[in-house]
DNA sequence: TCAACATTTGATCATATGTTCATATATAAT
DNA sequence: ATTATATATGAACATATGATCAAATGTTGA
């Protein structure tokens, strides 16, 4: 319990409401976890890519081309998406082939376009 | 087009997958709204406001004390989901009260719960 | 009007982020 | 083996971010 904590107790907190609340508040690590997911969807070129990958699988520069940045930048972004498992891969020969490794993308872009878009 | 995109032409870039991508690909601006919005709901003392918010409304200082930072942390962050449209507020007396301007934000946090919990 | 309180705002600072460039690795073809 | 191609990685750099502090604003009650 911070400073403030201590402060607010004795002055505007509505000690009930917050009681109420507490209950059923997010783990840190949940809350830390979930922020980290979000943060991985909050940049364009991975929007951009992902966004991709839901019609289907593609290469690095076949994204580099698409989206129109170098590979090196998709292949950076690939890997943070990779680490969220956001993302899968194959290799085949010379390329790699990536893929959503996840269920949830979709109706987290459809959720989110409804917001953007009303 | 770019430099990269014309290289890519020439070498590694399958055409016909990067084309039926870019029939149905978002646009520009579109993407980096959507990348906006997640980015609103990346960082954990965010996702603590939010959540806690569908809980209730709760004041600045509510927050604050459940949350465990200051309230001028609080009220930096109310700040920008505002500016996302993700919160809104009414003020009673000296307090004032925060609660969600939007009706995804619970089917967001159910779909990146169920990712990151899996 | 003044004092106390709740919130907001601006400045500052340390840290995080995203791209680029150069280089390394991995695979294929000659 | 050597070369070319596709991808990955690390360093560097400019910019963005999030917390804190101090100060300003707005509201209430004495």
């Amino acid at each position: 319990m911070s400073e403030q904590y201590v402060r607010c107790e004795v002055s505007c907190v509505n000690e009930d409401a917050v009681t109420e609340v507490r209950q059923v508040m997010l783990d840190e690590d949940v809350a830390v976890s979930l922020a980290e997911l979000f943060k991985a969807l909050g940049d364009p070129t991975r929007v951009k890519i992902l966004f991709a990958l839901l019609t289907r699988e593609l290469c690095v520069c076949d994204l580099a081309a698409l989206i129109g940045v170098t590979e090196s930048a998709v292949s950076h972004q690939l890997r943070l998406l990779r680490a969220q498992k956001l993302v899968k891969f194959r290799r085949e020969g010379k390329n790699v082939y990536y893929s959503l490794d996840d269920s949830h993308i979709e109706e987290l872009f459809a959720q989110g376009l409804e917001h953007v878009t009303e």
